[in-house]
DNA sequence: AAAATCTGTGCAAACGTTCCCAAAAACGTC
DNA sequence: GACGTTTTTGGGAACGTTTGCACAGATTTT
């Protein structure tokens, strides 16, 4: 079961030549005559050669691909960075490997291990909920592994990272909440340790200090597993209903999904009495019952950002020194009218 | 930018060996002395030496990878597929590189070819709704990749298969439509040139026959593009809805989130009065609404049944002449109940 | 006319493995 | 102690590239 192709040495065999002057003329240097290179690249595209990459990386010591971590690919935000990142990662002949988390640290480490000694060339990461202890990314990095974070990204770490506009959004989601007359507002949100998380906490803070609402701590509920079990989500809605809230203000896909299942579930009486807005790139929020309003992520152009930084990075004469973090807006997209219990 | 490792050339100077033995030293070959395997094994674990991939894959002409090309990853059935696919394959050591055709064949076609370019060891495809020739894959074949087909196969092509039980899905679903007393039910589905296209619509037909409710050609709607575009589901819903269904059957996860849609675009007020079942492998479909009868699929499995599969093609130390077709069977999840227009 | 420069090409090493083959060391047998 | 066997090790080619260097021949400069 083998792979037979032409290699280079075969195309010199055939024109007599030597495969520095094929491997030259591929490569259009300058030093060989147009002759030559006519005739080589004709019979290369004859005998339909195609470059060994393995040889090539081997030689190069590169692998021209790159790692992404995510949490799942089966949430559309993700999906959608990848997409980004696969547009400009093509375009540069570069290619990827994707690896999931699952939200669990652990398979996090194991992964980024797996792919670093699958030698990619460079990675871009999105940390788990649980991750808090990033010293093996350190180690990587410091190695030489260029690394760009994306959406979760840690905070003490140079280089260069890609983000969505968190504040603000979640500022919007919760204004939106609060200017359709809601007061008694939830937040229920990821792991602490996430930066996303503190960043929208602060906008949902800002939104009710605005209109001189109360933070109260009781209705900020924390998922450290990012809504990965359907139970720690029934357990925060348990514990949030007695409380009243008239608004719930979520903060990841995961989450915002996550929750209203778990209302429906536990409480179906009260789902549709519940204003609800969430971070959510999901292509299918208009199918939701309850609808909601949702914060959607420029979720391709982080992929595409993230991407090009990686691939400077990768390909820097020198050590990059200067980072940039690239804050990229949200978008609200305010829930449908909705008719007395009709949900059109 | 470059990431220092140490290689077994480094460990063969330190420890005054040649490379061979410590090459056979650490894959734990016989003729090693135990005193030498652990000397070397403890070296090694001290600078924690990782084989680079590369180089062994040029020695060995393989890749310890395998390609996947689906439609796109932003949909639950195919991230659920790659999900048991992985799980399977990492297991054994292989890493995947994972593909979209976003329903395209040009798209499909420079895929797999980029992939089989990057030297993977074997593939494993679901065909793109616009596929009809499969000459290249035939191609790659005969040069000895080894293929599996999954969801969607060609007919004329010998080699593992992985299936649904699409006919008995089909069949259950369209005769829960008929036991809730629906009669006119319609079929909205994929493009002609699918296998999964054609034996849903036979279960679908079948269904229809034992109930003794007439087939009715204008019932059924292709859509070429497996509903990647908003306009075709808005075209085929247009054409229907003049013939006045009480029941539609849509047979693909893309089609039934995407009719839905479409429904709820241009006609909302008989969006609820129209039951609807389809394959879905939607997490989300708790959510919906309208609500509908849903036909899950074993991705997991098929991912996992699928690369057991290739993995055994690729190892083969003689060409695979047997070929299996594994079919499994589907999951009816009826919808919940439903009280007047309030949808829980 | 000799020296310097420019063009185009080839030789050979290198990237990090694996593995065939040979050689050295250790052991047993008569 | 000479010989055959077995065990353990090392040398070196090979996988398919890329590239520094050398060199031959043509062209220009002095």
């Amino acid at each position: 079961m083998r792979f037979e192709t032409s290699t280079i040495k075969d195309i010199a065999k055939a024109l007599g030549l030597s495969t520095s002057t094929v491997s030259r003329a591929l490569r259009d240097r300058y030093e060989i005559s147009e002759e030559t290179k006519k005739l080589v690249l004709a019979y290369a595209e004859k005998v339909n050669y195609r470059a060994n990459p393995i040889a090539r990386s081997l030689k190069e010591r590169r692998s021209y691909s790159i790692g992404i971590i995510v949490s799942e690919i089966a949430n559309n935000f993700f999906s959608q960075v990848i997409n980004g990142i696969e547009s400009i990662a093509y375009d540069k002949d570069y290619h990827v490997i994707i690896s999931q988390s699952h939200e669990s640290y652990k398979q996090e480490k194991l992964n980024v291990e797996h792919l670093a000694s699958r030698s990619i060339d460079g990675l871009l990461i999105a940390l788990s909920s649980e991750t808090q202890d990033i010293d093996y990314l350190r180690d990587l990095y410091s190695k030489g592994l260029p690394i760009v974070f994306f959406d979760r990204v840690p905070e003490d770490f140079e280089t260069h990272k890609v983000i969505a506009n968190n504040f603000k959004g979640s500022f919007d989601a919760t204004e939106h909440l609060i200017l359709s007359g809601k007061r008694t507002i939830a937040h229920l949100t990821n792991s602490e340790n996430l930066s996303i998380t503190k960043e929208r906490l602060g906008g949902y803070k800002a939104a009710l200090t605005k209109y001189h609402i109360e933070f109260k701590p009781e209705l900020v509920k924390y998922c450290q597993h990012g809504g990965m079990h359907s139970a720690e989500l029934e357990q925060a809605v348990k514990e949030l209903l007695p409380l009243k809230p008239d608004g719930i203000f979520i903060s990841s896909d995961r989450l915002t999904t996550g929750c209203i299942m778990a209302l429906k579930k536990t409480n179906p009486e009260v789902a549709h009495n519940i204003a609800i807005s969430g971070f959510t790139n999901s292509n299918l929020v208009e199918l939701f019952s309850p609808s909601l309003t949702s914060v959607k992520q420029p979720a391709f152009e982080m992929g595409q950002v993230a991407t090009e930084l990686l691939i400077s990075m990768i390909e820097a004469k020198r050590p990059v020194t200067e980072f940039e973090t690239k804050v990229l807006d949200t978008e609200l997209v305010k829930m449908p009218k909705q008719v007395g219990n009709k949900f059109l």
